[in-house]
DNA sequence: ACCCAGGTTGCCTCC
DNA sequence: CGGAGGCAACCTGGG
């Protein structure tokens, strides 16, 4: 394997898992990783072990697909035959947009028609029964070292470089599975572990519960449930390959009819379990149409423009985002870092964001109340910074799925029903009425009166001082006079709310899209009322929802890139969600790949 | 053209 | 405490 995949705890497990399933079929043989990226490893390879034959998984990101045709390309000239398998989805994602004349799924019905012209879903393909003698392996080449300065996962590495500073074979010079120190990532926090074997074993004991498989209704799961959580967490080892959508698919479905066939009861899709599926096949079908544009505002047909905050800066040349984006209120930058960190002050949402930050996994509608929170309903800033946080932080960052549910969530695609907003207080109290979720990971308020848990704020000094913890300030202080601290919240909700449903309500009205020319342009603004939310105030403004057009191609330096530059009180600590230059939305995370500029076309 | 039902997962008040 | 209906009102698809 070419080492160029997304490096956290579960995905070192399911490397070393693969390997050892390979080593039982051959003990000469395992999963030998090589430190260098595909592209420019390939070819020199290619010559080194006289390759004949490359296959590899089908992959319909934007960046996967363009990495590909660039080893497709090399591969045909080194006369090296390709072979491509494609296994990630239901169905395979180019045919079902063909299936759908060319357009993005935006609905499940519209994925389930298109699925239904194209057939039953495969069944997945067997293991292999054996494998081959590994062959030569020489090293008679040098190892192309990575271009400074341009690693997406900077602040998840200790020290960026030590990956390669050990050869291509790795420090024993055998090939294996580098662990995290080696490629200079901080220690996990979370606590999934990744590999097939405890995939396999994980939904054995789901599948093995039929009452549960045959009527799984995704909306009545808690997202305050934990250990155990309440819905499958397949989602990490459906991203790293560790198990096969197809086989899960054809198993739950095998328990559906067993059970109906008993007369038992059955959910269906889209809230069953196969539904979560279909939804999954829904999102890279839509990628899959719009390419780079699906994971931005800017130029994506299907995306509603909204006066966001914090927009995205655009490269005008590319018409991608850069990475970076604009501080247009720093009031909002000073929200978005709190939300990031889980101290805005709204205990529901901190819990969920600590979560998240900690173990890498959170609940669907966790991840719905923390998104409408930050988008649509509260901060109102561009769902593209959120996207952001949640690529650096889920442990099954996919990234069609994030795309595709913070669009939705945000309202901007897939679903507009913005005046259905989740409250911060109300719906943490529907599902976690005694606050366990909060005080779990928020120990702060563990002690706090349930009655005040969702609003701390509200208690009295007294009980404040009962539960051992004072409300008060910003949250970058802990502790004061033996007190615990936890912040005030950020905003009023009620306020902040009413201000999210206007903005929205006008920018409905206004109905632009991510490639209207108004977009694309700046004069979107001459459209939305000065006092409208949101950076609308004068007639021109800058590409896709920017202040102005300045500045706007993220070529030059970082530090005069923001408009308002007005230092704000929240530091950017080293692991905070920084912003990275030249970064196209959708790649896969932490891949080395990604620690190499791109070269100019 | 128009109406209407349906859309995985809201909140609040009233009975 | 649980369910129904109001709230204000989005879009798509079918008839
Ligand atoms: C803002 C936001 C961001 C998200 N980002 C991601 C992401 O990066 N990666 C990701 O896999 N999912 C993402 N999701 C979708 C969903 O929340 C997770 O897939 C799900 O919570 C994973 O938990 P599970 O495996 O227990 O799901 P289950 O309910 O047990 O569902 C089974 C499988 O179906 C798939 N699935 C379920 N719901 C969805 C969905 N809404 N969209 C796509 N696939 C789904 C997952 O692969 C999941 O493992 C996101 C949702 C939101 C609202």
């Amino acid at each position: 394997m070419v080492l160029g995949q997304p490096l956290r705890i579960p995905c070192e497990d399911s490397m070393n898992d693969v390997s050892k399933s390979i080593t039982k079929l051959n003990h000469k043989s395992k999963m030998f990783v090589l430190r260098e990226r595909a592209v420019s490893l390939l070819p020199k390879l290619f010559n080194a072990w006289r390759i004949t034959h490359l296959v590899f998984e089908k992959d319909t990101d934007a960046y996967g697909r363009e990495r590909d045709n660039e080893v497709m390309a090399l591969a045909k000239k080194a006369g090296v035959e390709v072979i491509t398998k494609s296994g990630r989805t239901l169905w395979d994602s180019d045919d079902v947009v063909k299936a759908h004349g060319g357009k993005p799924t935006m609905s499940i019905s519209q994925l389930q028609a298109a699925g239904a012209k194209l057939g039953e879903i495969a069944a997945p393909i067997e293991a292999p029964k054996s494998l081959p003698d590994p062959g030569e392996m020489s090293l008679d080449f040098e190892q192309t070292q990575p271009e400074p300065k341009s690693d997406i996962n900077e602040h998840f590495r200790e020290d960026r470089e030590k990956t390669y500073s050990f050869g291509i074979a790795g420090p024993n010079g055998d090939f294996s599975v580098p662990p995290l120190e080696e490629l200079g990532m901080k220690p996990a926090t979370t606590p999934h572990r990744g590999g097939e074997t405890i995939a396999l074993e994980m939904l054995d004991e789901i599948l093995a519960d039929e009452e549960y498989t045959g009527t799984f209704e995704k909306p009545k799961t808690s997202p305050a449930a934990f250990e155990p959580q309440s819905t499958c967490l397949t989602s990490p080892y459906l991203h790293f390959g560790a198990l096969s959508c197809r086989y899960f698919y054809h198993k739950a479905d095998e328990v559906v009819q067993k059970r109906r066939k008993a007369k038992k009861s059955v959910s269906e899709p889209p809230t069953s379990l196969t539904g979560q599926l279909l939804f999954r096949d829904m999102y890279f079908a839509a990628q899959a149409a719009l390419g780079f544009s699906f994971g931005q505002t800017y130029n994506n047909p299907n995306c509603r423009f909204i006066p966001w905050h914090l927009p995205s800066k655009i490269d005008l040349n590319t018409k991608l985002v850069t990475g970076d984006y604009e501080i247009d209120d720093e009031e909002k930058e000073i929200w978005f870092q709190r939300w990031a960190h889980g101290k805005t002050g709204f205990p529901w949402i901190d819990a969920i964001m600590r979560q998240l930050r900690y173990e890498g996994w959170i609940h669907h509608l966790a991840r719905h109340s923390v998104a409408c929170f930050l988008t649509r309903g509260g901060c109102y800033i561009s769902w593209e910074r959120g996207a952001e946080v949640f690529e650096d932080l889920l442990i099954d960052h996919e990234a069609a799925s994030n795309i595709g549910n913070w669009q939705w969530l945000s309202c901007t695609a897939f679903f507009s029903q913005f005046y259905r907003c989740y409250s911060p207080v109300a719906f943490g109290k529907k599902w976690d009425p005694d606050g366990g979720f909060i005080r779990k990971f928020v120990p702060e308020l563990k002690d706090m009166d349930k009655k005040y848990i969702f609003e701390p704020h509200k208690a009295p000094i007294s009980d404040q001082k009962k539960a051992g913890v004072l409300i008060k300030g910003d949250g970058e202080e802990a502790e004061r006079n033996g007190l615990k601290l936890y912040p005030m919240p950020i905003f009023d909700f009620p306020t902040q709310r009413d201000i999210c449903l206007q903005g929205m309500k006008s920018a409905y009205s206004v109905g632009l899209h991510g490639n209207d020319q108004k977009v694309l342009d700046g004069t979107w603004k001459e459209a939305f009322d000065d006092n409208g939310e949101g950076p609308t105030e004068g007639r021109k403004g800058g590409p896709g929802g920017l202040t102005t057009f300045e500045e706007a191609d993220g070529a030059e330096e970082a530090s005069h890139g923001h408009p308002t530059p007005k230092k704000g009180n929240v530091e950017r600590s080293s692991d905070s969600p920084k912003s990275t230059r030249g970064r196209k939305r959708e790649h896969s995370q932490s891949t080395l790949d990604a620690s190499f500029k791109k070269k100019a076309k």
